[in-house]
Order: structure tokens, then C-alpha cells, then sequence
DNA sequence: TCTATATCCTTTGCATACAAACAATTTTTT
DNA sequence: AAAAAATTGTTTGTATGCAAAGGATATAGA
């Protein structure tokens, strides 16, 4: 009835999250020296996407609970990453901006995804990447 | 430098996340009658393929950290879907059975596990679920 | 305008994750 | 056998992740 060893290579919970246990723990060691996390990492990104964007957007953006977000930004306060501005309009509203410190280490930062992006990638040749991103957005 | 929008779709590690993301909640909605959690699932799968495995096989079986291994059979204990019973061999030891209440449910929990992968693949032709298990397995 | 509803964000509670340090116990070395 | 090294499992600390409830504020509808 239940063959583990056989059945795990076929179930996708588990293989989608090995994969993403495998691909965050590389990007992780990348950001370590910078006393990022990945998500922190990635609300970076957002924000120099857009800058001054509220929680709820970013949350939005990054498909992320809101929940975990609000903790994720206040550690980023805290450690000098972000700044929040209250919203002169809404007063509900925190618009929330990259520091300079941010600012300053975007080039490197990017890098590092970008870096990290290409290890994961390099055991595919160019047309699986292409349909390996399609079947996951697809999954999305 | 940073279009994200453009990015995102382009990240393995976001692509991955998301993924998993998804499939983790449609397992996790499944099991939430049973009071189960993915990875409660997960390891009496592994129990019932090998009981009385010890923390440490488990943890090589199903690729995650003993530590947090540890606190995951400390819960399941304590709601009975496991029993831990010291080898008598070695006293740093501990063997790890399946309760009475898992081995009654165990075909309904398998079936939801089957369910559950049957429905995040049906979106995809045979031979793309075929070559999607196949990407992902190399990747790991 | 005044109340009901909706929105934004935080807080709480629980469950992973994983690094690092530890206690207990075995095994290996010398 | 005594000391050193390895193994097993737990604990601690930090960071997600999400459901559910809550507080503050804004907007809609009567």
C-alpha cells in the first residue's frame, strides 16, 4: 500500500519541495555574508521595482501573507534595510522605501539572484529552462 | 536594473517557492480535517514503509533537519498518531512506530495524498508530468 | 451625519526550517 | 581502559508561513 521510496519520487509536494528547499538553501548561502534572507532579498527587489509601495501591494506583488510580511519588514527596519514613511492621505498606509545602505549594495545584491539563478539552471540545456519555467508558472 | 515583474517569472527560486507554495496549501486544505500536517503526512508515510525507523533514518528518508524533525514527532506524540519506544540496544535510540489511529486511517490519508497529486497534474499531458517529475528530480 | 462596512496593518498562536550548541551515549584510538 | 571522536537527539534562537482575531482608519450607505 505504501512504497515510500517508490511513491516520493512521484509526488509533487514533496519533489516541488525538495527542489525549493535545494534552491533556497543555495541562495541563502549567497546572502548570508550580506545578513540578508531570501525574503528579504526579495522585498528588496520589489521595492526598487517600485518604491513607496505599501504592504498590501508588496504582498500582493511577492504573493505573500500579509501576516508575514508586516514581520519581515519590521526586521528590515530594525537592521537598517528599509524605511517606512506614514502615508500624509491615508493615515492606515506606510509607504515603504529602500535605504541607501539597500541602495548601495543593489548591484550586488541583484548579482547574487541572478548568480544563484544560473547554478540552479546550469544542469538544463537551454529548451528544458524554457519549459521547466512554463510547466512551473503553469503550476502557479 | 530591477524589473521584476519581468524577473519573477524568471527566478527558479521564486518559480520553485511559489509552486511549492501552492501545492503545500492544496495538501495542507486536504488534510486539515484529519488535525495532519503536510509533514505529519509525510512521516507516516515514511512509518508505514519502515516503522520503527529511528529519527535519524527518518530524517535521511525524508531529507530534512533533525532539528526540525524533533519537534515535529514531539507533537505527533503528544496527539498520538506515533509512539517512540527505546532500543533496547542503544539508550541513545529511540524507535518510532505508527499509532493504532494512523494504521486505521492510513488508506484514507494515502488516498489524499494521491488526490492531492492527481489534482495539481491534471493541468499537464502525461509526458509533461513525466518530464516536470524528471526536471525536478535533477534538480534535487 | 451617523452607522455599517471595508481596508490596512499588527498581533497571536501554531508549525515548519535550519544553524549552532549541548547532553547523553557509543565507538574509536591510543 | 582512559581519552578523543563520533553519533543521536534535544534545545535555543531567528525567520518564515498562514489562519484568525483585533485596532485604527477610511469609505459607503441609510
Amino acid at each position: 500500500m505504501s512504497n515510500l521510496p517508490e511513491d516520493l519520487p512521484e509526488c509533487m509536494v514533496f519533489l516541488l519541495g525538495k527542489a525549493y528547499q535545494k534552491a533556497h538553501g543555495d541562495f541563502s548561502r549567497r546572502l548570508r555574508p550580506y545578513g540578508l534572507t531570501n525574503m528579504q532579498h526579495l522585498v528588496l527587489e520589489g521595492l526598487w521595482y517600485q518604491p513607496g509601495m505599501t504592504a498590501t501591494e508588496l504582498s500582493k506583488l511577492l504573493i505573500l501573507d500579509k501576516a508575514t510580511l508586516s514581520g519581515v519588514l519590521d526586521r528590515m527596519t530594525e537592521t537598517g534595510w528599509i524605511i517606512k514613511q506614514p502615508d500624509p492621505e491615508d493615515r492606515r498606509i506606510q509607504r515603504i522605501y529602500p535605504s541607501e545602505q539597500a541602495n548601495r549594495l543593489k548591484p550586488n545584491l541583484i548579482a547574487q539572484r541572478q548568480e544563484s539563478n544560473r547554478e540552479i539552471l546550469e544542469h538544463f540545456s537551454p529548451e528544458e529552462c524554457i519549459l521547466f519555467k512554463r510547466l512551473l508558472r503553469d503550476l502557479i
